[in-house]
DNA sequence: TTTAATTGCGTGTACGCACACGAAAATACA
DNA sequence: TGTATTTTCGTGTGCGTACACGCAATTAAA
């Protein structure tokens, strides 16, 4: 149509260079009348290059398995895209060491990947690492929590704010005026934990807009995840106040205050975080009332799709995915588990 | 490595024949032993044929928008197979009108798919179609209800009893022994539609293994969805009890009952189904306070997807895929939305 | 044994694109 | 005007598979 050959119009495509200006112009004016988009299949089939992912995700093997899902959503994303020409290395720190983190950062650095997939716990130390990815113009995809100030690709999660807010939704129906409720945040460096923060705020947020409950908040922080040390703590708490309506969890160790509650046979509404492993039996037998989760295979899947869609299939995709805030029962558990 | 062509490769893997049964063998085991899965990008590259899906759902111009969602679903995914040579011919029906259905299921028939996607919603007629369908050796996928005695490929869906067992929970959290609940089904020939009787079943189930609470069910029919009728009825169900304490509607028209409620001021918790449009209001405004949803567009993605796993794909696929029956409030409502 | 009909198999082309290579045209320099 | 250089463009091959065609080997029929 433009009187050149399939070559020129390649060139054109690619932004290869050694064409002339009018040329190019006309190829791409035809292109966007004609409504062209080159087949990714042959594309894919054609073109030998690979395309390196790095994935840097806490490690599992400590007092929480939350971070299993999201890479079995990871590899479900993969294994669609094999075809694609993806490669994808995965690194691990413990999130609460801080130089954990940084030394697996450097190894983002000196691997210079195409594109990052990060969950960005710890806050300073994400900060750096994705200030340099930006000079290196290696775009950053967040899973899990957030960090607004800075020019990511995208972020995979929750709304941390309304999950809180859901939580004290839940946390008071039924309940009559004057409850009272007992907030438990357990992690080291909470101030370094943004999206617990966050949680808290949309939890208070909730009884600031519905001042009739007129709910009574004691909260605690607890920063050692030792079984021991939260026993004792809480049970210090009880001793001042046995009259407690309901617990809330803003993370998912809420598995480690339900233990608590069942030796000590309390029975008091418990809302959490996460369908976890160690979360479940206490679902199973109402020690935990709910559970606010967030499909955390999604997080994964829809992380890795994030990286794709910008850097192979170059689509568009929206900065901020917003995974909706699953309720999570004894009674609607198993659809969540293997779906 | 067989010491053949590719030509009779090929032959062997689409069991085309002219191969001889030494040779046969000799390529399957170095297939076997080499893990070798033919490129599926190239292979639909390579491939002409068509594939023929066609999708028969209710129509959603009526009293109810709910089969839009599943359409959209529908959508992405083909969508996201576009270059695998896939067509889609969409058939809707109403709901009601038995005739219609069987009107369009001739079409079926006739037109003779390669697969087709159903919403079994009437009972005898569905049985009919797919039992001739199967005859003619073209695989069934149903999405929202199911009919498990034929033979179909997949199911796409909630389990229907357990999503009443569940709605029957959030109904009684917090609520005191003795309390009143109202059931109210909403449909025309409700025999024939059996997921309504499945959820109203779960409903019941919940309170036969919590005689504790000693909760009263009264169930009413409503077999006309006009809201004036609507509003009858009710009428005289209150005048008879104006004690009750919550309302379980096991179908989308759940926001007929709250026009009803809101229109008489009365303020009950009321539990029901589905994330459509005419429900988004009174979930606002706080009249609804749980929807039981099903994300029916994943109903549409998925139910595609299976088509396209067995059809283009020839990957296994689950016989049934249960999903998450999701718990939907004012404050979790609009991630469910965008999503 | 010869001819005809089958069966078994290899070859060639196409799918839509990526990219190396080299030819032609345009420009620069002598 | 002739040569060297640069710019612009066309051609060819390959990615891994599908499938038509036709040739050779085998078997059946005469």
């Amino acid at each position: 149509m433009a009187g050149v050959s399939i070559g020129t119009v390649d060139r054109v495509i690619h932004n290869r260079g050694q064409v002339s200006p009018e040329t190019r112009d006309r190829v791409l004016t035809i292109i966007k009348k004609a409504d062209f988009h080159p087949d990714v299949l042959a594309s894919a089939l054609a073109s030998k290059k690979k395309v390196r992912f790095l994935v840097l995700t806490p490690e599992f093997n400590d007092d929480s398995s939350f971070w299993k899902a999201p890479l079995n959503g990871m590899k479900k994303a993969i294994a669609e895209i094999s075809h694609f020409g993806v490669e994808v290395t995965f690194l691990h720190f413990d999130q609460f060491e801080p130089k954990s983190f940084q030394n697996q950062a450097r190894k983002v650095i000196r691997l210079k990947p195409d594109g990052v997939l990060l969950a960005p716990v710890q806050y300073q130390q994400s900060v750096e690492l994705v200030k340099s990815c930006i000079e290196n113009n290696i775009p950053c995809v967040f899973i899990n929590s957030n960090i607004e100030e800075l020019n990511y690709l995208s972020y995979i999660g929750q709304d941390a704010i309304q999950s809180g807010y859901l939580a004290a939704k839940l946390m008071s129906l039924g309940f009559p005026v004057d409850s009272e409720i007992l907030v438990v945040n357990i992690s080291r460096q909470i101030v370094n934990h943004r999206h617990i923060l966050k949680r808290n705020t949309g939890f208070e947020n909730y009884y600031h807009d519905h001042p009739e409950l007129k709910v009574h908040i004691n909260t605690i922080n607890i920063e050692n995840t030792d079984q021991d040390f939260i026993n004792r703590s809480l049970d210090k708490v009880f001793s001042r106040n046995g009259n407690i309506h309901g617990i809330f969890v803003p993370t998912s160790r809420v598995f480690k205050v339900a233990a608590y509650l069942n030796a000590r046979k309390k029975s008091v509404r418990l809302i959490g975080y996460d369908l976890i492993e160690e979360n479940i039996p206490f679902l199973e037998n109402e020690t935990i009332d709910f559970l606010i989760s967030q499909k955390p295979i999604d997080q994964g899947y829809y992380g890795i799709m994030a990286l794709v869609n910008h850097l192979v299939l170059k689509k568009e995709n929206r900065k901020n995915l917003f995974l909706p805030i699953d309720i999570i029962t004894k009674e609607n558990l198993n659809y969540y588990l293997e779906y």
